[in-house]
DNA sequence: AACAAAAGTTAAAGCGGTTTCATTTATTGA
DNA sequence: TCAATAAATGAAACCGCTTTAACTTTTGTT
C-alpha cells in the first residue's frame, strides 16, 4: 500500500541510510545515488511517516500554541504570523485554546503538554495559571510567554509596551488641546489593560491633569456603551474618551450615537488594537495598531533560540504599538456637551 | 531523562505490555496489577511518547482541518465546534490555513497532505481547488467537506441550506409588508453566497414579485456601503435590503446613518451570520444564525463514520439556518425615501 | 603508481510503543 | 480434588525512520 523507506531503497539499489540521507538532504550523497532515489521516491509517490521520524529524531517539529479564544483579532493576527514563521522553518502549529472551554481543561490532558507532542510551545494568553508555566518548566520543554508577563519566573517573553501605547493615545489628546479626558480601561485583572490606563495616568500626570474620569470593564461593547450611556444621564462626559480596546470604543460611540452626541465634533474618541471595523465604520476610528505580526516572530524567534540551547534567563523583548490616529479624534469643543454658553 | 514505558514495567515489575494494556484501558489486567502500574506512572511521571505509539498504531489521532483564514466568525465558531467535538474523542486537531496566504501554498507542502500526520481531513473552506480532494482520494484519508459541496466527486459534506436561509429572510421582509425588496448578494464564486441570492429569488417569483435591484459584491462593509452610497446618490432605494452578510449590512447601515435615513423606520436591512456586533450595535442587526456548531459536530461524526470503514459515497447532510428578527426590520413606510407626497 | 585522505555507503542498533500468540495463573464445575 | 476453561501475562516481532561506527570507493598527492 504504502511506501516505505524500504521499498525507495530497493527500487533505487541503495539502502535506506541513504534514502535516508537524500529525504535530509545531508551532503554525503553522490549525485548518481540521490537521482536515483529522487525517482524511486516520486515513482512509489513516496512519503516520509512522521510518526517515525519524530520517534527516531526525538523531536517532533511542531510547536503548540496556547490561546485564550478563536475571535479576538489581534490574538489570530498574531496566530497567523506565528504559523507563517513556523512554516518557513518546517515547522507545524497546534493550537491550542485554552481556558475559555470548560475550565476542566486541564493542563495534564492537554496537547501541548503531552511529553514530545510538540517541541516547544508559545504561550499567548494574558491569563494562566501559574502551572502552564511550571508543568512546561518541570518536563523541561522550550517556551515563551507572549503579550504577557510572569514575573517571578526566569522565563523569556515577548511584549508589546502598552504603558507606551496608553501614553501615546493621551499624548495625542493632550497636543489637540483636551484637558478633559476620561478613560474607560479594560479589567483590572489584565496586565495589558491596566499598562494602558497606567500610560493614560502618567501622560496626564506629566502635564499636571487630573484624569476626567476613570472607568474600567471588559473589553466589550457593551461596557462601553453602557458606561457612556451612563455618563450621558449623569450629564458628566469629558471631551474626550480613551478606550482599552477598539470594542470599547465601538460601544461607546453608539452610545453617542444615540444621543446624537457627535464625534469628533462633541467629543473625541479613541480605541486600541486597530479592529478591522475601525478603518471601515464611519468616523473611522483613530486607535492604535499593535506589531502582532512582529510578535508573532520574535516569539518564535525567541523559542528557537531557546531550543538550540541558548540559555535565555528572563529576556524580554519589547515591541512597540503604533498610533494610528484617523477621525474620531479631533479638537475639543469650544464648550462641553452639557456646558452652559 | 523521561521515563519510557521499560521504566515503568520495571519499577512495576511487570512487562511492559502490562503496562500497554493498563494505558490502553484493556480489560485483562488483574487490579493488583494494574495498581502497581499506576503507581509508578505517577511515580515516573510517566506519559507515553505519542509518535512511538502514532508508529505503532498506524495512526497520529489527529485530525486536519482546512480553513481559508482565521478571521472569519462563522468558521471560527465551527473550528471550536470541531475542537470540542474531536477532544471528548481523544483527538487533537491541526488547523492549516489555506490559500489565503502565499498562493503557493502547495498542497504537498501542507500538513494536513503529509502521509500519516493525520487520520482525516476536514474542509471548510468556501473555495478549494480540486486537487485537495483528489489528493486526499489518492492517499485515501478520509475526508469530510463543510459548508460545501462538489458534486462531480463521491465524497460526504455537511452543508447549511443557503437556499433557504435567502427564502426565509425574504418571506420575512415580505410578511412585514415589504414590497420592493433589494439585495446585496456575496461574490459569485462562493456558493454560499449564490444560494441566497436564489432563496430570495424564489421566495419572491413565490409571490409573483420583482426584485427591486440586486448587487453583488465581496463579504466586506465596504461593499454594503458603497452600493448603498450609490443607491442613496441615484435616489433609488428599497424599502428593505436583504445583505449578504452581517458585514455587508454594517457597511449598508453606515452609509443610511450618514445620510441620516432611518433603520427601520426609512428602510429595513437585514443581515446574515449573527456577527458577535450584530446584537451589540445599535440598532441590533436582525439577521440569520447558522448553526455552526452542528456543523462541527457532524463534520465529525461523519469524518468518523468514514474512518471505520462506513461506506459513505456523496452523501450530504444539510442544516437549517435559523432568521433571527432584531431591531433592523419593521413594516415599511407609507412612502418611499424619495418618494413624494 | 602507490597511498593517505576524503567522500560515499551500509549493517546494525536503537527510538518507544503495540500486537499477536504462546504460556502461566486463576477460576469453575463435577 | 482435578481436569477444563477462562483470565492474565509476557516474549518477540514489528511500526518506519535516524544515527553511529565501520567499511568501501573515489579523489588527490607526490
Amino acid at each position: 500500500m504504502k511506501a516505505s523507506i524500504y521499498d525507495v531503497a530497493e527500487r533505487a539499489g541503495v539502502s535506506v541510510v541513504t534514502v535516508s540521507r537524500v529525504i535530509n538532504k545531508a551532503t554525503t550523497v553522490r549525485a548518481s545515488s540521490k537521482e536515483k532515489v529522487m525517482k524511486a521516491i516520486k515513482e512509489l509517490n513516496y512519503q516520509p511517516n512522521s510518526a517515525a521520524q519524530s520517534l527516531a529524531r526525538g523531536k517532533s517539529n511542531v510547536i503548540g500554541l496556547l490561546i485564550p479564544n478563536l475571535t479576538d483579532p489581534f490574538i489570530m493576527e498574531v496566530v497567523d504570523s506565528v504559523d507563517r514563521a513556523l512554516e518557513t522553518k518546517g515547522y507545524f502549529l497546534a493550537l491550542s485554546v485554552i481556558g475559555g472551554n470548560d475550565n476542566d481543561s486541564d493542563v495534564r490532558s492537554n496537547f501541548l503538554f503531552q511529553q514530545e507532542r510538540v517541541d516547544g510551545v508559545l504561550i499567548l494568553t494574558p491569563i494562566f495559571e501559574e502551572n502552564y508555566v511550571t508543568s512546561l518548566k518541570d518536563k523541561n520543554i522550550p517556551f515563551v510567554i507572549m503579550d504577557n508577563q510572569i514575573f517571578p519566573y526566569t522565563v523569556s517573553s515577548i511584549v508589546v509596551d502598552n504603558i507606551k501605547g496608553g501614553y501615546d493615545v493621551t499624548r495625542h489628546l493632550l497636543e489637540l488641546g483636551h484637558t478633559k479626558i476620561g478613560c474607560i480601561g479594560g479589567p483590572y485583572h489584565l496586565l495589558s489593560a491596566e499598562h494602558r490606563v497606567t500610560g493614560f495616568k502618567n501622560a496626564m500626570q506629566e502635564v499636571g491633569l487630573e484624569p476626567f474620569v476613570i472607568k474600567r470593564g471588559d473589553f466589550d461593547v457593551e461596557t462601553g456603551y453602557d458606561i457612556v450611556a451612563q455618563w450621558i444621564q449623569d450629564k458628566a462626559l469629558p471631551t474626550a474618551i480613551i478606550c482599552g480596546d477598539d470594542h470599547i470604543a465601538f460601544g461607546a460611540m453608539d452610545a453617542l450615537r444615540e444621543h446624537a452626541i457627535r464625534v469628533p465634533e462633541d467629543i473625541s474618541i479613541i480605541g486600541y488594537d486597530d479592529h478591522p471595523f475601525a478603518s471601515k465604520l464611519h468616523p473611522h476610528l483613530s486607535t492604535v495598531k499593535q506589531p502582532a505580526v512582529e510578535v508573532g516572530i520574535k516569539g518564535v524567534e525567541a523559542l528557537f533560540d531557546q531550543m538550540r540551547g541558548k540559555k535565555v534567563n528572563n529576556i524580554v523583548i519589547k515591541l512597540e504599538p503604533e498610533i494610528i490616529p484617523r477621525s474620531t479624534t479631533s479638537m475639543p469643543p469650544e464648550l462641553g456637551i452639557f456646558e452652559e454658553d
